[in-house]
DNA sequence: TTGTAAGCGTTATCAC
DNA sequence: GTGATAACGCTTACAA
């Protein structure tokens, strides 16, 4: 029932326990005898060494925190799950923390964080970036004791690394491939909440509409949250609005909601409007039509950001800010004649 | 940039270390004035327990250890999350591992939890019910100094505690609603990899078909792996082969593939071939037609483990064993006439 | 090459 | 109510 500790392997092994942490820690100031012995007890015993008493004393503790805001998001819980199968191909434990977007929430949790003693902490979404650079005070004031990766978000500090997709150039050259490939109608850019990745989505949108001389209306940019229905309901419904051409998404569960609301409405897409996701989900590829969406290079993402923090944690060079361009999935829901530019390198 | 301790709170407020630790435990020992400095002080020094010193001391580390197989099954993904989420909002830490699907590295994954000192462990999925009950004496082991959670899987033993969806008799009902609503086509079984709960599945499917004089041949139960298109085509480019009037899936992911294959091939759904999936994911409802599914329940199946693993960790009675009938959703992928019965409950 | 002993940051058991 | 002090299981000088 109760484990064994150093001092039963030390007893049974006829050696002092420091004898034994030093077979534990591969220390060569060992006989080839000795470690062999100890080893073989170690074996019989099932000794397994209690990481807490190590962490204690080592104050290090092989455990990486690793905090998102929400389970529902696709896009999130996927790099969860790489960060963390590289974490552990690296002998790191991620210790899992969902937070919500709620402010004081999540500072919350970052605090539990250094509580657990983590030797670094990942930050995976733009939602821990927030507009007002004071409310990332906190982040900052984290960094002073771990290093601090911030996965798809942005914030300034000394042992803070950021990796992100450059969102704003990929929807930009989304939006441009759209407006070359069709001659008229509205093309409507619909989000789920204000985040700091969105915003740039946004910019990158109305950058391709800015430069191309298309109007911008009020509701051109809509932010529907889980009720995409409505948001198209209201501009389809309305009979004075300008038809519409396209529709670009912030993320697939968007652009899947219309792909369905169109095939309700008899609405042929591509042919009258086309519509494109974001972040290339697996289930894109089972709609009718399938869907073209932007691939925000999750893998590559997730594998830098775990480089980065062993870097730091081992004392090597890293940088502060990698930048990934996205890339345009062509697939169904666009027309043969969309086509996007390469993308513009920083 | 250091951490402080306990002992530089005490020094700051003038009290011994004792008291402080009396007030971070909440002990009525202490005199509403002593508190309330004491609060103060660590309010201003921002300081944070070690988590680790305490755990030594208490063994007790208010984290739970989440084993689960795969990132790339949603099934599984989701309960993590699910799981994790109720966690905390118990105040427990959850402590990731991916452990694929080797036995040697199931073992050794289970073995480094015991060492980080997890207070129980949850095994995510039927994978870790091994066929051979030799094979599982390691998780009776760990039951001897942890209780021991299995989600989705059946291991017998003390403080070993198995909440699971009746997937047999789920996909049981399935299959008869299959065989009552078409005249004539085979039944096909597709499922991705032998785990103890695929072969629930399989039984499930043999019952139905069994009990209403269907013949199954040897291509009628296949296990596919992630190549669907493959056995498809094996069995619909065969001049020989009787025709095929439905497909159940093991998962959803591979019934939707079997959507698009159909879609490819020009026969229709449900009116010539009528697929089910399995789990009932989101996407689900994306799909044209969308799709018939069986949900496994996991919300309930999770809260159930949590509140089991929370009534165990607090010397309550549990139950070792907690099954859930499964729901099949109907949509689009079925006919009119597909209609299931009531679960049987056990 | 090995052993002794101090110390990591807490809590718990005593006294007072 | 409060304060010494001995644990908890391990690592690491320092001695031998």
């Amino acid at each position: 029932m109760s484990n064994f500790s150093i001092y039963d392997v030390s007893q049974k092994s006829g050696v002092s326990t420091a004898t034994v942490s030093r077979v534990l820690n591969n220390s060569p100031r060992v006989s080839q005898k000795t470690r062999e012995k100890v080893l073989q007890v170690m074996r019989e015993m099932d000794y397994v060494p209690n990481a807490y008493a190590q962490g204690l004393i080592k104050n290090k503790t092989k455990t990486i925190g690793i905090l998102y805001p929400d389970v529902a998001n696709t896009y999130v819980t996927r790099t969860v799950f790489f960060v963390e199968k590289i974490l552990k191909a690296n002998h790191y434990f991620s210790l899992l923390s969902c937070t919500g977007y709620s402010f004081e929430e999540k500072k919350l949790r970052l605090k539990m964080m250094l509580g657990q003693k983590v030797d670094g902490v990942v930050l995976l979404s733009s939602s821990y970036t927030e507009a007002d650079s004071e409310h990332n005070r906190y982040i900052v004031e984290c960094a002073k004791k771990i290093p601090v990766i911030c996965v798809n978000g942005h914030v300034e500090g000394p042992n803070i690394y950021n990796i992100l997709c450059d969102d704003l150039d990929a929807t930009y050259r989304a939006a441009k491939g759209l407006i070359r490939s069709q001659e008229r109608g509205r093309i409507i850019y619909l989000y789920s909440r204000d985040t700091y990745s969105n915003k740039l989505k946004i910019q990158g949108f109305l950058k391709a509409m800015l430069e191309n001389n298309i109007p911008v209306w009020a509701d051109s940019i809509q932010m529907c949250g889980g009720d995409v229905e409505g948001a198209l309901d209201r501009m389809f419904q309305d009979p004075n609005a300008k038809p519409i051409g396209a529709i670009m998404a912030s993320g697939d569960t968007i652009a899947m909601k219309a792909l369905k609301y169109m095939e309700k409405r008899k609405i042929s897409v591509p042919e009258q409007v086309q519509i494109i996701g974001y972040n290339n989900v697996e289930w894109g590829q089972y709609t009718t039509p399938t869907l073209t969406s932007v691939d925000a290079q999750i893998e590559q993402i997730s594998s830098t950001a775990v480089k980065t923090l062993l870097d730091v944690l081992n004392g090597r060079e890293a940088s502060q800010l990698t930048m990934y361009p996205g890339s345009i999935i062509k697939r169904e829901s666009t027309r043969e004649s969309f086509n996007v530019e390469e993308p513009n390198v920083i």
